[in-house]
DNA sequence: CTGAAAGCGCTTACAG
DNA sequence: CTGAAAGCGCTTACAG
């Protein structure tokens, strides 16, 4: 392999110039600096990654630690994780993905081997046993998901308390009065998913504020008990005439729903929902909903993880992304009832 | 932070004993290895990854190349990716996860920089233009995906062909002559997705052979044009029984153009998919199919490649797995004209 | 403007 | 059975 001994001795160079010319750390000699860089790309020399994290303490790498809980929707992490590994290739850093079960074990291992300069957790429950060694470890770290006690990290999350605020406030404005909100499963909150009753909550109280009302369910998270949940609650509440949509899987399944049952949105009822755009044009739904802004939320944590690996700002933040509502027709004044 | 010195001078031995302790390559007292191992735990020691690959040459990370082509259906990549990260774990390895659009510029720089021991790309395409770059690094290299050039690389793939020949012979069987095959878009196929065609292909020879007929499409990757293509086809060959789908935005669109136009399956028309198993389940799809194998083909690459790192074995293999069919109660006899 | 040397934290022949 | 020392390929004070 080719070494920095080898670019210094054929441009006739030391080594420390070499690698002064690499890092730009102080002035060479254009005269110099030129040969050095033919010989570079002749040799085609690159610092050696192992070398360069002994000497310097800094890998240019971060962990990245995402959850795959199986009774999740899978298919909605790859845009947090998009987000995350492209915005820090940006900021010149590679990704390392974390995905064993055992997390904490993992966090541990990597944090003690120097492995990364920093970490991002997705999935952060609310009382995620991985924090307080986290927060232990000599590498910073940053969180997509809020926990109650946000103390010593970076925090991202969608502002779901506004989200929830957002949908009903959308759907009462054109003159709804009775709604009906599907959340994630119970065991996503039970398992510390807050974001979930964030949600929830404030859709509730907001629609009592204005004396309207939402009836508030958990979904299963996986067809076909989605698709039973959702009838039953249509069902249930015959004069609902919105309906919120807080859980993929059930955004995913209600197209065959509505067409099953003989609505349409926004004619027979008016659907809002909260997935990524790219949620929604993978699986065409044609539902107005609330952006995840799942690589958004990736992309913040990495610059923020950066900020920290890179300068001594000691400060640190809890950022919730204000919902937005990206419209897909879906939703309109309630119908008529003849 | 605490080095391998620090738990000598507490052990009371030397650096190269703690180091043989911890490697196990030399022979320790009883007493001496007890001794290490206690003020290992109580120092909470963790060798240097950096420092440690420096001296070995060997980093326990691999290389994954995941390319994200935003026409193709991205919660598939997914299950490939959770093979390789969980095998690789398994067998003592982390994953440096790469997304770039650069694929090519990201393998040279991380080869040459020696952050990895090896590659496994995914999504590898017919002419795929990373693979001679791959073939001249030092370190080995394994795909998922087969492309036409297989030298110097383990390859790891479904066997389509197979896939293709299976799908009709058990429609054929059930009594189907006349069917319709919905693939992958054409620019899928155009970008080097050879297993589009090595399906369709084999399908249609298959069908001739046996004297039946296949009607092979090109079919969008996403939502509404794939339901529209799908109307299209069915209305094209009202005398199709069978319907074989080798795209996965048309099998998830599928129960709803089924829905709309009151066919069901298997009762009105017989359906088989290829797509897996997990994909089936998010999205209950109540098709039977030829599973992708997905997370099998990443863990066979992973395994194949610390393999090839870890021993000097030199013959590459090249392995397409064995297409099986996952029944879901979607095919069944044609429907008897009335 | 440039070089010689120490040091980062490991592993592993070499020596006993 | 164990230790002293060289070396992996970089970076960066120190010296000129």
């Amino acid at each position: 392999m080719v070494t920095i001994g080898d670019v210094a001795k054929a441009a006739g160079v030391s080594r420390s110039t070499v690698s002064y010319a690499l890092s730009g750390k102080r002035k060479i000699s254009d005269e110099v600096r030129e040969k050095i860089e033919e010989v570079i790309r002749s040799l085609n020399f690159t610092p050696n990654a192992g070398a360069r994290a002994l000497a310097t303490s800094q890998t240019h790498v971060i962990g990245l630690l995402a959850r795959f809980l199986n009774d999740e929707f899978a298919p909605a992490m790859l845009q947090y994780i998009l987000g995350v590994t492209d915005r820090a290739r940006e900021l010149g850093y590679d990704t390392l993905m974390v995905t064993e079960e055992d997390g904490l074990g993992a966090l541990t291992r990597i944090s003690r081997s120097r492995m990364v300069d920093g970490f991002v957790l997705l999935n952060v429950a609310e009382n995620d046993t991985r924090l307080d060694t986290l927060r232990a470890a000599p590498q910073p770290g940053a969180l997509v998901g809020l926990p109650s006690d946000t103390d010593g990290l970076d925090v991202f999350d969608l502002d779901f308390e506004a989200a929830g605020q957002l949908m009903v406030d959308r759907l009462f404005e054109l003159g709804h009065r009775e709604m009906i909100l599907v959340s994630q499963p119970e065991h996503v909150v039970a398992r510390g998913g807050a974001y979930v009753w964030r949600l929830a909550n404030a859709a509730r109280n907001r629609a009592a504020d204005r004396g309207a009302v939402v009836h508030t369910y958990f979904g299963a998270s996986q067809q076909p008990a989605i698709g039973e949940d959702l009838n039953r609650m249509l069902d249930t509440h015959p004069g609902a005439t919105g309906l919120l949509v807080n859980n993929e899987a059930a955004a995913a399944a209600l197209p065959s729903v509505l067409q099953h049952r003989g609505l349409r949105a926004p004619d027979d009822i008016s659907v809002i929902g909260r997935f990524s755009d790219d949620f929604a044009r993978t699986f065409s739904l044609p539902f107005s909903a609330v952006d995840s802004a799942a690589a958004e939320l990736g992309r913040r944590a990495v610059e923020q993880l950066v900020l920290h690996i890179e300068t001594n700002v000691t400060e640190h933040i809890v950022e919730l992304i204000p919902p937005a509502i990206v419209d897909r027709g879906s939703i309109a004044e309630p119908r008529r009832r003849p």
